[in-house]
DNA sequence: GGTTTGACCCGTT
DNA sequence: CAACGGGCCAAAC
C-alpha cells in the first residue's frame, strides 16, 4: 500500500481526545523514519478528506508550528474542545491521551 | 544534480 | 523544560 495512502487512513481513525504522533504514524505505516515526511503529506493534504489534523502532535506533546491553523486559539484550542487534558509545560499529557489502535488497524479493508 | 527547506526525532547539556 | 547538535528523507529550487 501507498505510504500517503496509509497515513491519511489512520489520521482518519484517530478518536476524539486522543492524538498521535508524527513518528508513530510513520512508523505504523511502514517508514519508521519518515517522521518529516508524514508532516510534508498534512500540509498538503485534500481538504474534502477532512482529516483530524489536529490531533497530530510532537512525541513531546508540543504542537505544530503557530499559526498553521486558521482556527482561533490553534491547535491547542482544537484539542481543548475535545477536553484533553494538558501539562503544566503546555504540552499534550501524552501518558493519557496518546492513541494505541489495535495491531490490525492496517489489514482491514 | 547539489543545496536548501521543512506540520520531525533523539540524546545531551 | 529549553536549547543545541546531529541525524533523517523527500520536495522544491
Amino acid at each position: 500500500m501507498d505510504f500517503a495512502q496509509s497515513v491519511y487512513r489512520l489520521v482518519a481513525q484517530i478518536p476524539r481526545g486522543r492524538v498521535a504522533t508524527y513518528g508513530q504514524l510513520a512508523m505504523l505505516s511502514g517508514r519508521p523514519r519518515g517522521a518529516r515526511q508524514v508532516g510534508f503529506l498534512l500540509a498538503r493534504a485534500p481538504d474534502m478528506l477532512k482529516l483530524p489534523c489536529h490531533r497530530v502532535v510532537h512525541t513531546d506533546g508540543s504542537f505544530a508550528p503557530e499559526g498553521l491553523f486558521s482556527y482561533p486559539g490553534g491547535q491547542r484550542a482544537l484539542l481543548e474542545q475535545e477536553e484533553v487534558r494538558f501539562t503544566p509545560g503546555g504540552r499534550v499529557d501524552m501518558r493519557v491521551h496518546i492513541w494505541r489502535p489495535q495491531p490490525d488497524i492496517l489489514s482491514k479493508r
